[in-house]
DNA sequence: CAGTGATGTCTCTGGTAGATATATCTCTCA
DNA sequence: TGAGAGATATATCTACCAGAGACATCACTG
């Protein structure tokens, strides 16, 4: 198994919280680990079909539409643990917004101003939104309390990190706007 | 075309800058945008071969090796300023880091110590791979010089937020663990 | 001149995203 | 009552993509 699934471990993750169906799973997941991680519906079924193949997840009460509930079992909980355990693996990095100012040249001071914008206005809101988990997690009492505010800080950072970089690109941009301007004859 | 291959605009962006082998573009790749982009080969000559079709880059000089340089077209030029303006592709993001952190609990605080503390490592890496980047493009006087230097302050930025997140981070974990070695009844 | 490492092309396997087809259930409002 | 909207739920298909490795040549070096 050179390349593990990382779908295994954020679906026996998301079962040791509590017993879910592949929807709420794919729910949870988009809601609770979306700032960090993402599953499509085409990995977490057969996922969850091969898990109950190897007797980590148990499928129960199947009604009669065809909706299960998912629970993880304790062969289950070791195999996550061992999981963890395993070294991380980095996801090579492919961001769209840096491919584009790489080669902003061929887009013009003007276009790369707005794709900043954009960025700019999406680290705000990643902001408030982790404003928003932060107020949920500090409110209640859970054992993995300070695990859950650790992966929120890190957004944090990020999104800081991000709003600080847009402003200083703004500006940049602005200069080159203005350069640009000045070359083609007009005057501020 | 619902899905645009992002694999396109990287290598016509590539080939912009001026012609390769698709064993060069891919070294390319790597060395010079590998902070916020990468490709593999499975990508790289497949792409070749359909934008060869489809008269966007032209094949040169097939030696008796089989080794081919490859170069941009006029419509590839103008191919790739249609890729550029179109939306920012935002990749899903799948951190494996923040993954075992959240289900850190199964882990124990000190495993996530240390990964923590590999992730404080790789971004001083990181900032001392940046410096020597930023020196390198800042020495020569090319007309992509601020856009170039665009991308590498973002990387830089996100190292620096990665770099105080992770102090942030084992602070908290260390108060964890003596906690915990408190309750298991071990003095300091 | 054998060996090693860089250059170079290409394919195969399997993980992954996103859209879509299908069906049921529940609530609302006319 | 019943039509419709929207949430719940399962599943599949296509295309995108990463990584490894097969295979070959070339340049340098001991």
């Amino acid at each position: 198994m050179a390349r593990a699934s990382q779908t295994e471990v954020a679906v026996l993750g998301g079962l040791s919280v509590q017993p879910m169906t592949g929807y709420a799973l794919r729910e949870a997941i988009r809601d609770v680990l979306g700032h960090f991680w993402s599953e499509s519906y085409g990995q977490i079924y057969p996922t969850l079909a091969e898990l109950e193949r190897q007797g980590f997840v148990r499928r129960e009460g199947a009604t009669r539409t065809g909706a299960s509930t998912f629970a993880i079992t304790p062969p289950g909980t070791r195999r996550l643990q061992e999981l963890l355990a395993q070294p991380v693996q980095v996801t090579p990095p492919r961001n769209g917004l840096m491919l584009r100012l790489y080669f902003g040249r061929h887009l013009g001071p003007a276009a790369c101003r707005t794709l900043v914008q954009q960025a700019l206005t999406e680290a705000q809101d990643a902001l408030e939104r982790y404003a928003e988990i932060r107020a949920e997690i500090e409110g209640q009492d859970s054992a993995d309390r300070e695990y859950w505010l650790l992966t929120v800080s890190a957004g944090e950072h990020s999104a800081r990190a991000a709003q600080a970089w847009a402003h200083d690109a703004l500006s940049t941009l602005a200069a080159l706007d203005d350069a640009a301007g000045t070359r083609a004859g007009r005057t501020s």
